[in-house]
RNA sequence: CGGGGUAUAGCGCAGUUUGGUAGCGCGCCUGCUUUGGGAGCAGGAUGUCGGGGGUUCGAAUCCCUCUACCCCGACCA
């Protein structure tokens, strides 16, 4: 491609709505355009990362032997009635009415699509396990779409479904496209990490997220410093710490805590670390009634953990001050266990904790040297409910946990028969007899990996493209070539060869200065550089630089190919 | 949906407090000079000042209203 056939579209002023780097570098480098919130439309350059995300994830899925199909992204709101979904998936769905006020919405997933397409065609168990899979556009009615394409409005997503005749099968499949999954983001040529998740929405039991690491993703992760375990923060269990209690050695007492509420004010007061004081919230509970969760004051609450608990509401709801007052006669910043007459549960390592610091439910106390099984009794619902930290031991007894960020670009679920049972999907068995399918799922948003592969790696001058998803692997750039023919020539020829040998070649013909130049092809991220002058031309030379290069190093004219060759080969 | 903010040329912004008829930088067009790290000079084009209503002799500016967008929270590929 030549750059005055194939414009970029390369802009210097950042624009002011993006925040994070690959939402700036994606308009910076001309790859998206903003349509409305969270719609984008894909420039010619953005366009040919995208179809290379897609090209490596059709691959691997067609090698897990998957079949692709293309299902409507309009859906009659009929299936999703069958399933309940109509009603749960909330504001999300994009729902609307045809002519004949008949309802729609517009797919944000296919499962219903999909478990109705396999029991109209799936007639026999013979004919599993299959798996179907697409390259789809998503719609998702987000309540706040941000960072340009990572949280976009409209997305595409790859999505894969299995159907199999019991768990075992869909064992072996999920396991499959876990390999799948790996191959893939290996060949992105990206730093992942296949993370032990929450299935959330989506229902089932087993699922694993894909991570792309980077610091500015909104999910934290946690590793085991030994072992290969890794798990979504949410979901990683905080196991109950070694040891037991220390004995209590100091007096209950009563202090006047007139201006101290958080549990740094209280620390700082009593001078002890946050993690000797106690933290008492107060949620909402099933029945409208209120209950207390107590943990370490170095400690945050679990939400995900708090609200799976039998008898806490879920969505987590905290009570409003007035309950709270009602309840424990006191604002928050005062609440304690002591007296306490709502139940009360309390986190494994708060259980531990002697000699600390606690609300006194009156405003502007708080008890010092408080013990369980002395001054008050240790709540008989002991639970893990708070997120991991850094240091703690590792849910599998293997080493410590360390936390990272990550961007969620892949999540595989084993669905089991939640929708193959809602839907009676079923297959006849060896024995004759209907059969309900046993089903998982597995997607990737092909447009989120663009932009986490940004995030992951760019510097300052722009965008450091993985070989294998840059828009061209070479940017040719001449130097003044509009003033020597002979340059001319020999540009044409080297471009020519390198297309021959296979290579995706930018020829930079514009008539601009050479630093425009180079900082164009730096944005961009082109992976390698070939520059060439009339000098050059002089001592049989051109200049190669990689992307990550920080100086050039000349190559004979007559063996760039090659070196390019080598340079890009897998 | 709650809380905060913004809307002026293609992009980034000033002008609004104190009403007087629209400006800067980048980009774009023309010409000359430059030409190895986002060039210089000269000239030029581009605006229903987000929409509607009101106050006023006069509104980008004051008042009312609507809309869009952005940030913080719950959602997720």
């Amino acid at each position: 491609m030549r750059t005055t056939q194939f414009p970029l579209s390369t802009v210097k002023e950042i624009p002011a709505d993006a925040e994070i780097a690959s939402h700036k570098l994606m308009i910076r480098a001309g790859l998206i355009r903003k349509l409305a919130s969270g719609l984008y439309t894909w420039l010619p350059l953005g366009l040919r990362v995208l179809r290379k995300v897609e090209k490596i994830t059709r691959e691997e899925m067609e090698k897990a032997g998957a079949l692709e199909i293309l299902m409507p992204a309009l859906q009659p709101a009929e299936l999703w009635q069958e399933t309940g979904r109509w009603e749960q998936y909330g504001p999300e769905l994009a729902r609307l009415t045809d002519r004949h006020n008949r309802d729609f919405c517009l797919g944000p997933t296919h499962e219903e699509i999909v478990t109705d397409l396999a029991r109209n065609e799936l007639k026999s168990y013979k004919q599993l396990p299959i798996s179907y899979y697409q390259i789809q556009t998503k719609i998702r009615d987000e309540i706040r779409p941000r960072f340009g394409i990572m949280r976009s409005r409209e997305f595409i997503m790859k999505d894969a479904y299995s159907f199999h005749l019991n768990q075992e099968s869909l064992q072996e499949t999920y396991d499959v496209m876990f390999q799948a999954y790996s191959n893939i983001f290996d060949q992105f040529g990206l730093k992942y990490r296949a993370v032990i998740a929450d299935s959330g929405s989506i229902g089932g039991a087993i699922s694993h997220e894909f991570h792309v690491l980077a610091d500015s993703g909104e999910d934290a992760i946690a590793f085991s410093t030994e072992s290969d375990y890794a798990a979504n923060v949410e979901k990683a269990e905080a196991i109950m710490p070694a040891g037991s209690r220390a004995a209590a050695n100091t007096e209950l007492t009563l202090v006047e805590t007139p201006k101290q509420h958080t549990i740094e004010e209280l620390s700082q007061f009593f001078n002890v670390p946050a993690e000797q004081c106690l933290k008492t919230l107060i949620v909402k509970g099933e029945n409208d009634d209120l209950i207390a969760l107590l943990l370490r004051g170095d400690h945050d609450l679990n939400e995900l953990k708090a609200e799976k608990i039998a008898g806490v509401l879920s969505p987590l709801e905290f009570a409003s001050d007035e309950d709270i007052l009602a309840a424990c006669h006191c604002k928050p910043g005062s609440i304690g266990p002591i007296g306490l007459d709502i139940k009360i549960i309390v986190d494994h390592s708060a259980s531990l904790l002697s000699n600390f610091i606690c609300g006194a439910n009156q405003d502007g106390k708080h008890y010092k040297g408080a013990n369980w099984e002395r001054d008050l009794p240790l709540p008989a619902q002991t639970e893990d409910l708070r997120l991991i930290v850094e240091g703690d031991a590792c849910p599998d007894g293997k080493g410590t946990i360390t936390l990272a960020r990550g961007i969620e670009v892949g999540h595989i679920f084993q669905l089991g028969t939640k929708y193959t049972e809602s839907m009676n999907a079923s297959i006849i068995n060896e024995e004759g007899k209907n059969q309900i399918m046993t089903m998982g799922c597995y997607g990737i948003g092909i447009s989120r990996v663009v932009a986490a592969a940004i995030e992951q790696s760019h510097d300052d001058k722009g965008i450091i493209w993985p070989a294998k998803l840059a828009p061209f692997q070479v940017a040719l750039c001449p130097m003044n070539m509009h003033k020597s023919e002979r340059l001319r020539e020999a540009i044409e020829t080297l471009y020519q060869q390198l297309q021959d040998a296979g290579i995706e070649v930018l020829l930079d013909d514009r008539k601009v200065r050479a630093g425009f130049m180079f900082s164009d092809m730096e944005l961009i991220g082109i992976p390698h550089r070939i520059v060439l002058g009339d000098r050059g031309l002089d001592s049989g030379n051109v200049e190669y630089r990689a992307r990550t290069d920080s100086e050039s190093q000349d190559i004979a004219l007559d063996k760039i190919v090659e070196f390019i060759k080598e340079q890009t080969k897998d």
